[in-house]
RNA sequence: GGGCAGUUAGCUCAGCGGGAGAGCGCCCGCCUCACACGCGGGAGGUCACUGGUUCAAUCCCAGUACUGCCCACCA
């Protein structure tokens, strides 16, 4: 025989642990159980991802929530799948047939996608299992994917119904053109970047020979597709010339000189050439004033035919080196400077930004968002930190159309036929030939905002539909409150009626121990992974959630390590109380000794305040009570007082089993071990162990009895500390009570190690607690009287300060009747306390003979 | 240009109207029969700055200075 380690072992224990839940059936929400629901559904992450630091914390506290709920007796659903991601998948994809020298467009549509469908049944959605190494009990038996045949289906309902109730329309719009890509992308998707380009100044002679305006620019090579020059209506300078017209240099085209509000008259020269198929601003003015709109830049990246001989199949920068030597040689350039300003990029592939003119779908979201608004005012869902409700309010207040339509192949295929003018939308093909479907697929989020209820079956009414539509909590990051949670809220009130969850709860962002951000091309990423492989992954859980706060924080290993440590620590807190007889799952013990009255009332408190702190997701105030209730509560106090005789076994089994219980969803497989350890624990585990209940009722002399014990205890050891005197050294202690109170004498005796005598020596030093004052001394020791004294001088001292402190208070009238009652009691209190203490080592001074 | 956060012990962070807290690090002492991933004791903060409100301010208000993030159409 041989005594259990004393070190729990996570790579041992996980797997087996994991496997046992995965085998429970727990994990499966059932909707015809009867019991109510509680149902999150998870960030889909892209079916391309691997874990990183943000879906270590992010999943973790979701799975807390969930664990928690379970274990309250709610009938818990976490809604697991991935992402189709049709940009990061495409792309992947895409890199990989080009090492091999295959392009995409030279196989074809169907041949790549059968590749990207090879690809993700093969290597995708790793992350699923990297969820489960964290302990993730999500419902894998119901795991969905975007592209999903029923997923599908609802994708291409929605957009029907949507182009049915007029939100959905084509147009000829200004988009964010990734060239890199080759799709249009959305507004969320471009990032602006700070870029020193040169600002050239060109004339545009009036027509009539009687002068010139001077424009600036940044990209002349656009000016190809002018067709108008704008000033201020304000501007006097350029007042006589509205309505008169330029000759556009290089092209010959004559273009109007028109007043618009969007000119500032300040910048450059006041006067803007107006490209209206290039540039947001200019294609604004544009539509204002009827202008005509000529794309000299096309989808493919190059210049276009209408961009004229010579320039026509250039690329933009090559273009624009032509045509400032060009302006040289016809005297048309008026200047050149540096100029520092922000660019718009790709999110997606890097690349800068080409706003073009391109045949889109949109949808208007003004009606969709108006409900949506509502729902966030009126707090039917919430977020938590609050301020991030008024970030989506600004947004959603502030909303354009979002369009809809990507150039890709992977993703949703728009539900759009076309045959010559004809336009039918519908899911099905329409009947008769010479129909040809939209190319284009649908922005991811198109598809991802219907998650909270697509995964539930809809459009059929599925018992799921109806039990686990709404969920109740969205944790995700705030990158992706307009993305994703707003869209989502939309479509759950479009289409389901109901919004899609009540809480939405932002967690923070873990930054790199050096403060930048947590990225894998900055070498900055901290895997997952490899800390689970290091700590544990209760240990990785338990830091995470105790470095996340309400802002973003640094990432610290040495909380993880204090995870590590509490797993230790509860692993032997378990091997002791099985030591001394303590078992699992019996009734609440009615607590008669100190000690025990003391661990049942500081449990109670505990089971309330974790209660609280989960209603307000507060999961690192949670880690942190977790951490000091275990170690300094239940080890440091009640372990030890169980050890002196001051506890029972039934007791210490009891609370043991509950603590197992209320830090099981933050620490599931430590907790599971240890509880398994327990002589007469349910053989299910503690997955279906009913959260912490502490039975007992409020017993505030328990409180306050312990509380004495270790002001005592502690008192006794701080004085042996710091007078030299080795912890197991004697010290004789004589209590003289200045409150009546028991004291437990051989308890203290035992935890301080000190003897107690009925008479205290001649030379007994006084140290005062709440209490009274312990009278000590030290056999057989001769006395430094001069430090002593010292010593007593110093106390002295400080308590006089602190009792002319609480005089200053107590004789200001103000204080006096304005602050609150008991704060002035408790005030009157303190002084009278520092008097008696006062004469406590007054008399102490002549008892040593100090002078 | 707007908005939102942050500035508290050497480090990472809590606290947020009534005598400044945690973990780690540091110093001292303990291998006490669950645990040295442990136990006991201790040192260490004009709570960024300037005003204001209040009997009372690290905490509320205004402003200043840095730091970070979001939004925005100035060529």
């Amino acid at each position: 025989m041989s005594a259990p380690p004393n070190r729990f072992d996570p790579a041992e224990a996980e797997p087996r642990w994991m496997a046992r839940w995965l085998e429970s059936g727990a994990l499966r929400g059932d909707p015809a159980s009867g019991r109510e629901p509680y149902v999150i559904a998870i960030p889909l992450p892209n079916v391309t991802g691997s874990l990183h630091m943000g879906h270590a914390l992010n999943n973790t506290m979701q799975d807390v929530l969930i664990r928690w709920h379970r274990m309250a007796g709610r009938e818990a659903e976490w809604v697991c799948g991935t992402d189709h991601a049709g940009i990061a998948t495409q792309a992947v994809v895409e890199k990989m047939l080009a090492a091999q020298g295959i392009n995409r467009r030279e196989i074809g549509r169907e041949a790549f996608l059968e590749r990207v469908w090879a690809w993700k049944e093969q290597s995708g959605g790793e992350i699923i299992n990297q969820q489960k190494r964290l302990g993730c009990t999500l419902d894998y038996s119901r795991e969905r994917f975007t592209l999903d045949e029923g997923y599908a289906d609802a994708v291409g309902r929605v957009f029907v119904s949507l182009y049915q109730k007029g939100y959905i329309y084509r147009d000829r719009y200004m988009v964010n053109w990734d060239p890199g890509l080759g799709s249009a992308v959305s507004d969320l998707e471009v990032e602006d970047r700070e870029v020193t380009d040169s600002l050239v100044s060109i004339a545009y002679p009036l027509s009539d020979g009687s002068g010139e305006i001077v424009v600036a620019t940044v990209r002349p090579e656009t000016m190809l597709g002018d067709t108008a020059v704008a000033v201020s209506p304000a501007d006097e300078r350029y007042a006589h010339l509205i309505g008169r017209t330029v000759i556009l240099p290089l092209v010959g085209r004559e273009l109007p000189i028109i007043a618009d509000e969007h000119v500032d008259p300040a910048f450059g020269t006041g006067a803007l050439k107006v490209t209206p198929a290039h540039d947001p601003n200019d294609f604004e003015i544009a539509r204002r004033h009827g202008l005509d709109e000529i794309s000299v830049v096309g989808e493919d990246g190059r210049m276009t035919a209408l961009a004229g001989d010579g320039y026509a199949g250039l690329t933009p920068l090559e273009c624009r080196v032509k045509v400032i030597a060009d302006l040289r040689v016809a005297d048309g350039l008026r200047g050149e400077e540096e100029y520092t300003h922000n660019v718009p990029f790709s999110h997606r592939s890097g690349e800068r930004i080409e706003p073009l003119l391109s045949l889109q779908w949109f949808c208007d979201m003004t009606k969709l968002a108006e409900p949506a608004i509502a729902a966030v005012k009126d707090r039917r869902v919430r977020f938590t930190p609050e301020r991030f409700g008024r970030v989506y309010l600004d947004w959603m207040e502030n909303i354009r159309p979002w369009c809809v339509s990507r150039q890709l192949w992977w993703g949703h295929q728009i539900p759009v036929w076309y045959r010559g003018q004809e336009i039918h939308v519908d899911i099905e093909a329409p009947q008769g030939d010479g129909w040809e479907r939209d190319p284009d697929v649908l922005d991811t989020w198109f598809s991802s905002a219907l998650w909270p209820f697509a995964t539930q079956g809809w459009p059929d009414d599925t018992p799921e539909l109806e039990r686990f539509y709404p969920g109740h909590v969205l944790v995700t990051g705030r990158d992706i409150i307009f993305l994703w949670v707003a869209r989502m809220v939309m479509m759950g009130i479009e289409f389901c009626d109901d919004i899609p969850f009540s809480d939405v709860v932002i967690n923070p962002i873990i930054q790199a121990p050096d403060g930048r951000r947590m990225s894998k091309s900055l070498g900055t990423g901290i895997d997952p992974l490899e800390l689970i492989d290091a700590h544990g992954a209760d240990a990785v859980r338990f830091g995470l959630l105790l470095m996340a706060s309400t802002q973003d924080v640094r990432f610290n290993e040495q909380r993880i390590q204090q995870g590590r440590q509490l797993a230790t620590k509860l692993w032997n807190a378990t091997r002791l109380v099985v030591d001394r007889g303590g078992r699992a799952g019996e009734a609440a013990p009615e607590p008669d000794l100190l000690g025990d009255r003391w661990i049942a009332e500081y449990l109670r408190q505990t089971v309330a305040e974790a209660r609280h702190l989960v209603a307000e997701y507060d999961f690192s105030a949670l880690a942190d009570l977790l951490y000091r209730t275990i170690f300094d509560g239940f080890c440091d106090w009640y372990l030890e007082l169980l050890k002196v005789g001051e506890g029972t076994p039934e007791v210490a089994g009891f609370v043991l089993e509950q603590l197992l219980a209320l830090a099981n969803p933050v620490m599931p497989f430590v907790t599971e071990e240890c509880y398994a350890q327990l002589p007469g624990a349910n053989a299910d585990g503690l997955l279906r162990h009913p959260l912490a209940v502490a039975p007992w009722s409020q017993d505030e002399r328990a409180r306050q009895h312990g509380k004495h014990l270790i002001e005592t205890v502690t008192a006794l050891r701080a004085y042996k500390s710091e007078n030299g005197i080795k912890p197991r050294d004697p010290l004789t202690v004589t209590f003289d009570a200045r409150v009546p109170f028991d004291l437990p004498q051989t308890a203290v005796a035992a935890l301080a190690h000190v003897t107690w005598t009925e008479t205290p020596a001649d030379d007994a030093r006084s140290i005062g607690i709440e209490l009274g004052r312990l009278l000590v001394s030290r056999p057989d020791v001769i006395i430094d009287i001069a430090a002593e004294c010292g010593r007593v001088d110093a106390q002295l001292a400080a308590t006089r300060a602190e009792l002319a402190r609480a005089e200053r208070q107590l004789a200001n009238p103000n204080f006096i009747e304005r602050a609150p009652d008991h704060l002035v009691q408790a005030e009157r209190d303190k002084a009278t306390r520092f008097v008696a203490e006062i004469a406590e080592l007054g008399a102490e001074r002549s008892r040593l003979g100090c002078h």
